[in-house]
DNA sequence: ACGGTTAGTCGAAGCGTTTCGATGATCGGG
DNA sequence: CCCGATCATCGAAACGCTTCGACTAACCGT
């Protein structure tokens, strides 16, 4: 591999000539800048990036914390993943994937040395990893948003925004008695984010439209959603409306309703939050889905770390919430029983 | 943050001894040691990556290449993924995602010095990757296979064992009338491998088990699997059996048998390839599946890319092929039609 | 007691960049 | 026509680590 030395060689230049003319931080002549670009690409030059991050001490690489253990893995995340690492790259860094959940790692990574700033997914309420990020003093962000007020930067989805906009919706084709059907007990316990707030949210949207609203939290899994079923045709049949933020429950509980004769949508309406589409194209019927724009909550989150990274560190924290879309398909319509 | 000397000082001990006692290439005195831990507990001293990467020529990065266009995105990418990110933190290195197609990129960021080896994903027949990633001499291995017998490392999934189950899994039921429902003529022409193995190895396991089979490329939506069915019922009515690498247009298809009257799996057994455990569990019957083992796949080919990192760069080429397993759902089921 | 090992340590030269300060050369203004 | 600015370039010192060669002391067998 050529180095800096060869192409100030081969330019008949120095070093230093050579570094500014890559970086531009100082005038060079044009006729210098001339050799030097014929030198760099006559040699195949590509500065050394490991030699320039720690003369810099910038390595351009950001972490993205995405840890696999305790939760299903879902589309919605990869989208994420994915929209955070294509950005990355348009904006000249690169994009190293953390799946540790420890803290202990955490803190050896940042004190590495090796990234610049880290991007934080799955946060919940009470995250510690926020604690340690805060204290080690390297610049990060949250994709998503922990409990407290913390001074710092996140993208998050618009909760409110979201359950909202799909409660109205259900509101808008009739519906007056609800069920939301939330993540797994034990997820809520370890204070997943999302689960907390989407569940707050479905409430306090069913109390400004004035609707009933029962709430269950079951497992992830389609067994679950049938005994769920069962319950609800049992306790508080008179429901025509399902709001659901557990993917195989709501499929479990359709299944259930449609085993039963209940014909979804027509005797239940349901909205799947947060489902890709990829997955609630696999559904029958497939399913209306209200869910946050991933994709562009991953790159939102990139260029609000980037540009902390470059521009001033002190400015005001920066605090995205982005709104989701409702994506009508088979699942719901016009309430059509009376009791 | 403190450095090497920083902790030689503390220690009262020359840098390269730190070093030593850091990286046990040379004998250290038990005394020494102790003092040399000490001193760098008490600063919490952690090498910086960088500089230990520059002086060793050695990042501890490697590159996972998972191009997301053109592609449909699906769980079975991120459990390869995740599998492969996992097993690289616990062998002690670090993973760069990588999500650009172009080779241009690619040559750039081997030349960097930035990456250690690279994992290819999404690896197409002729896939010109392998050609600048042969003559950058850096070290790769695939996640699946070329067209050509490269002289590449490399780990996929046996589509002959995996295809063969499936369809001996069926004849096994009395089925003798296969429609086989590949993925779309636009992935077949970018020459993406599963497709074209994963199709002659259906075709090769009919004719080995002696049943007729008829072959389908499709688009990946379900109403291509609806215009799919109508097109069976009228031309080869008699088949009782799909085998579908194309998890839309599979679903699409046993919408519209239901809704013709074709009871899943009573008049037609489904097997689905490579769908993922969370999508097959979603659909209605739900799908029984023949998939290799991806997060398996992405930890092995971590592991035969670390093998080669470290040991001797010219034993024999490593090329591993791995097992898919059957999961048997509710939409396959003994042959009842007669004709 | 003596040469030959060996264990333990040190100093210095890298690794490939960036960047600071210095040095000439060139220029415009009075 | 000389003086301070400005421009273009250079040399050398970082950045934080590894590693080679050398050196000292202790140790072994004879």
């Amino acid at each position: 591999m050529p180095t800096v030395n060869d192409v100030a060689r081969v330019a008949g230049v120095s070093v230093s000539t050579v570094s500014y003319a890559l970086s531009g931080s100082r005038p060079i002549s044009a006729a210098t800048r001339q050799r030097i670009e014929r030198a760099m690409d006559e040699l195949g030059y590509i500065p050394n990036a490991l030699a320039q991050g720690l003369a810099r001490r910038r390595s351009q690489i950001i972490a993205l914390m995405f840890p696999t253990a305790d939760r299903s893995l879902n589309l919605t995340g990869l989208q994420c993943v994915l929209g955070a690492a294509d950005r990355a790259q348009e904006s000249g860094y690169h994009l190293l994937l953390w799946t540790s959940d420890d803290v202990d790692d955490l803190r050896r990574l940042v004190k590495q040395g090796l990234v610049d700033g880290v991007l934080v997914m799955e946060v919940r309420l009470d995250d510690e990893r926020i604690g340690v990020l805060l204290e080690s003093g390297v610049t990060f962000t949250l994709i998503g948003r922990s409990g407290e007020h913390d001074p710092v930067d996140y993208v998050d989805a618009d909760f409110a925004q979201m359950t909202r906009m799909a409660v109205e919706y259900l509101v808008g084709l009739g519906h007056t008695d609800f069920v939301f059907l939330n993540q797994s007990q034990s997820l809520i316990d370890v204070s997943y984010g999302p689960s907390a707030r989407v569940a707050s949210g479905v409430l306090a949207a069913a109390a400004e439209f004035g609707v009933s609203l029962t709430s269950f939290a079951v497992e992830n899994d389609a067994s679950a959603g049938r005994d769920l079923f069962a319950r609800v045709i049992d306790e508080i049949p008179h429901t025509t409306a399902v709001v659901g933020f557990n993917d195989e429950a709501v499929v479990g509980m359709m299944a259930a309703a449609t085993y039963h004769g209940w014909a979804v949508p027509r005797d239940l309406s349901v909205v799947a939050i947060a489902m890709s589409d990829a997955a609630a194209a696999l559904t029958m019927p497939t399913l209306t889905t209200c869910s946050p724009p991933h994709g562009r909550i991953g790159r939102a989150a990139v260029d609000v770390l980037i540009g902390r990274l470059q521009g001033d560190r002190e400015s005001p924290f920066r605090q995205q919430l982005h709104d989701s879309a409702l994506a009508v398909r088979s699942s719901s319509g016009r309430r059509r029983r009376n009791f």
